[in-house]
RNA sequence: GCAGACGUGGCGGAAUUGGUAUACGCGUACGGUUCAGAACCGUAUCCCGCAAGGGUUGGAGGUUCGAGUCCUCUCGUCUGCACCA
């Protein structure tokens, strides 16, 4: 009986009230005239398949119920939504499917909108973007031109990972690291995300962002910002401050030759017993033409072997060295220090050269028991240590230290460190984990990098810089001889449409075989030029996206600056934490950049970032090959977005992720019906009653009530959603049994319907 | 190896500052409604025990009047980074 008043048609009132905020423009803040902006921006989606996968709106919900949220508490919210869609996911996926990336990215476009529309977000849909629209990377280009015009842009030769099968360059995060083990050891293995085969290296030049400039600010600011603890803590690792010494070690192979390492442990000098250089390590040439005979061929072998190794990007193993027949004097005391090559010492790290101390250093510990070199202790431990066994590397007391004897670690670096200054040797010094961005990539899929190389002016020596006499040439020590900027009038720098798009495997861009898009006459002399074939990598599109969105009106600049200040920096983000360190560093670096050069006036993008987890299906990462990737739009179809969002949300706490389970969902969308019915039925005994007797809210309830109220609110405001909505059920059930006894009021019903709406948009609207 | 997170019923998961462990939901059992089923409604549901009572937050200790929560050790799972000198 009475059955139509009891179920709701999910279908009906999502498409309806979907076309109610579509027409009346219900989530498009007046982006000129806002009173109360609140920026609630989310990851936009990275699209590799046909369309978005039910982990996806999982992150996409969990963001917009925020910003329903925020909205109900009066803010002006602008919640846009695009695709990053450029970039060697997408093209691979192209690849795969055997299909043109423009002809993919046109095909699945409106599917990839049309799934993020059904799901009920709160979308500035007349703000959308894509960056693979020129209109967008226009700006993406001209961003590359500032930096490159600001001297944070060069251009360098250096390894990168190559799969011999795929015959490309991958990006770091597309090689997988796998440890294979066997009877007696255990390996890594370097591995090509696609095809599996083992990843090499190879030398190639490339442009890079000076991120390295910017290595201190990016560390200062993580104080201020409030982020995910974990993700700030990434993020403090990789930028890897490490405060130490340069120390010099004087060499008898030249006249005023030397060698400087860097050290975090300089009270642990006197105990340094040999010297260890990186296989390329600049005075390794030297060593090489002054040895002669055997040693000369022992250690070109050495080296041979060290680069094969390096090629077939072997980076761990047991540590191996030859000493190269040449000594170095200890800085203070003028002892002989053996020089050795050493497989274990970084390039790219320190001075690329180490002083091994046995004693207190585990991998010289190690690296000196194979060679037998002495081992000198020099720091007194708190308790017995063996030296015999392993190194001791905390900190204690020095002996055999001479003057510096009895001192304690802290005092001697001092100590130690004053005297080498005052001899000319020593300095303080820091270093930093983080490397600069590598750009170029040799791929199709991406926006070209908006610079012509002129021959002519190259054997002149000229340049941009030349021509501008600009003070940034004088921080770039590259050879910029040659290089121009496109002009900005010329942007964008379109990306042709080329056929056969694939990889081409000899480490040039597929953009190489267009003559008409290489050849281009040189802006300064006017001779015959080339183009930058190379484009630049997905990372940079998206480290400046969400300046754009609210500027999308904007024609004639990237962004507007009365706009921009009225509502950047973006007051929440949201997005997974598997870009705790890439996208996240990189539009901190791009958005201080921008301060620098004085194009806007904040220096941190994000004054808020929360981490989302990972939703998994029934206790197991969903992946096609296991076969468990769930689909949303089924879902939608069958139960409806409202039972979805709810679901999705109540799975698990937010920041942890949850387990998405069949059988979950049926309870869901119970718990809204039986929302749906208590609603209708009230409704009906109010009709009735509004004569006769008028039903009060009793104490214990209005208890029960605001109560309800503190707890939603507090827990959506920590993303808490699931626990927020139990406390809605909680109140739901308190409702029923209430009904049963003496009916429930408008009141109530209205605070169950309000505290609902974030996570039910429609039903509780309808 | 280093760093971080986590470990609670049959399951997903709750538990402000240390203060009634297992909220909310799933599942299950029994009952109601129904010609029957689905749906819905009601009751029960951490474990042992007929009960009284006792036990329980991976394991072992500790601090405390009181520990899922704090400390030490240990086992296990997951996630970053990895020869960073």
């Amino acid at each position: 009986m009475n059955k139509p008043d009891v179920d709701f048609n999910h279908a009906e009132i999502e498409a309806k009230w979907q076309k109610v905020w579509q027409d009346e423009g219900t989530y498009e803040p007046e982006l000129s005239k806002s009173k109360n902006p609140y920026y609630n921006l989310m990851m936009f989606p990275y699209p590799s398949a046909e369309g978005l996968h039910v982990g996806n709106m999982y992150a996409f919900c969990g963001s917009d119920i925020y910003g329903r949220y925020k909205r109900m508490l009066g803010r002006d919210v602008f919640e846009p939504i695009g695709l990053d869609g450029f970039g060697i996911h997408s093209e691979n996926y192209a690849m795969k499917i055997n299909e043109h990336p423009v002809k993919v990215a046109e095909r699945t476009q409106d599917n990839f909108y049309n799934q993020l529309k059904i799901i009920g977000n709160g979308f500035a849909w007349r703000q959308k973007l894509e960056t693979y629209d020129p209109d967008y990377y226009k700006w993406t280009q001209w961003i590359f031109v500032q930096l490159f015009k600001a001297g944070l842009a060069y251009r360098k030769s250096a390894p990168v990972n190559w799969c011999p099968s795929c015959q490309t360059v991958l990006a770091d995060e597309q090689v997988i690291k796998e440890q294979v083990s066997s009877i007696n050891k255990q390996e890594e293995k370097f591995s090509c995300e696609r095809c599996g085969t083992e990843v090499v290296k190879r030398d190639l030049t490339q442009w890079y962002f000076k991120i390295t400039h910017y290595a201190q600010s990016l560390l200062d600011g993580l104080e201020k910002i409030d982020w995910s603890e974990k993700v700030k803590l990434a993020q403090l690792n990789w930028l890897g401050k490490s405060e130490g010494a340069k120390i010099m070690f004087p060499l008898d192979i030249e006249k005023d030759s030397s060698v400087v390492v860097f050290t975090t442990r300089a009270d642990t000098l006197m105990g340094t017993s040999y010297l260890a250089l990186a296989a390329d390590h600049p005075l390794v040439i030297t060593i090489l033409n002054k040895a002669k005979g055997q040693l000369r061929e022992d250690i070109q072998e050495f080296l041979d072997y060290s680069h094969k190794i390096f090629e077939r990007g072997e980076p761990a193993g047991e540590k191996e060295g030859i000493y190269t027949g040449f000594n170095a004097r200890h800085p203070i005391n003028g002892d002989e220090i053996p020089i050795y090559i050493a497989n274990y010492v970084l390039t790219g790290y320190g001075t690329g050269a180490v002083m091994g101390v046995p004693a207190h250093d585990e991998r010289d510990f190690e690296f000196a028991n194979k060679y037998q070199i002495r081992i000198k202790q020099v720091i007194i431990p708190d308790e017995h240590h063996d030296f015999s066994q392993s190194a001791y590397t905390g900190f204690g007391r020095l002996i055999n230290s001479g003057a510096f004897d009895n001192l304690s670690s802290l005092e001697a670096k001092e100590k130690i460190l004053a005297e080498l200054v005052i001899k000319g040797l020593g300095s303080v010094d820091v270093n930093w984990h983080l490397r600069d961005w590598i750009i170029s990539r040799q791929r199709y899929w991406g926006a070209p990098i908006p610079m012509i190389f002129c021959q002519r002016c190259a054997k002149e020596g000229m340049s941009w810089f030349t021509h501008k006499d600009a003070d940034s040439a004088k921080n770039s020590k590259w050879d910029s001889a040659g290089w121009y900027p496109v002009e900005e009038s010329n942007l964008p720098v379109v990306l042709p449409y080329i056929e056969n798009f694939r990889p081409t495997g000899t480490g040039v861009s597929p953009l190489a075989q267009d003559a008409n898009f290489v050849n281009v006459k040189c802006p300064a002399c006017g001779a015959e030029a080339k183009r930058e074939t190379d484009v630049s990598d997905t990372f940079l599109d998206s480290a400046w996206y969400f300046l754009r969105y609210p500027s999308l009106g904007t024609k004639k600049k990237a962004w507007d600056s009365s706009i921009t200040a009225k509502w950047l920096p973006v007051d929440m983000y949201i997005g997974g934490a598997e870009h705790s360190v890439l996208h996240l560093l990189y539009s901190r670096f791009i958005t201080k950049v921008f301060k620098d050069l004085k194009l806007i006036n904040f220096d941190e993008p994000f004054v808020k970032f929360r981490a989302h987890g990972l939703l998994i299906k029934d206790g197991a990462k969903m992946s096609k090959s296991r076969g468990n990737v769930v689909n949303p739009d089924d879902y939608v179809a069958k139960f409806g977005a409202d039972t979805l969002r709810a679901y999705l949300m109540f799975c698990g706490r937010y920041s942890e992720g949850g387990d998405f389970r069949d059988e979950g969902i049926l309870g869901m969308q119970r718990f809204l019906k039986r929302v749906w019915k208590i609603v209708v039925e009230s409704c009906k005994q109010s009709d009735q009653s509004s004569t006769a007797k008028k039903i009060e809210i009793d104490r214990n309830s209005s208890y029960m009530m605001h109560k309800t109220i503190k707890k939603v609110t507090v827990d959506i405001e920590n993303l808490s959603y699931n626990t927020a909505i139990a406390a809605i059920m909680e109140w739901m059930n308190f409702l029923e049994a209430s009904s049963k006894e003496k009916g429930v009021t408008i009141t109530e019903i209205e605070v169950l319907l309000k505290l609902l709406a974030p996570f039910a948009p429609h039903m509780t609207e309808d």
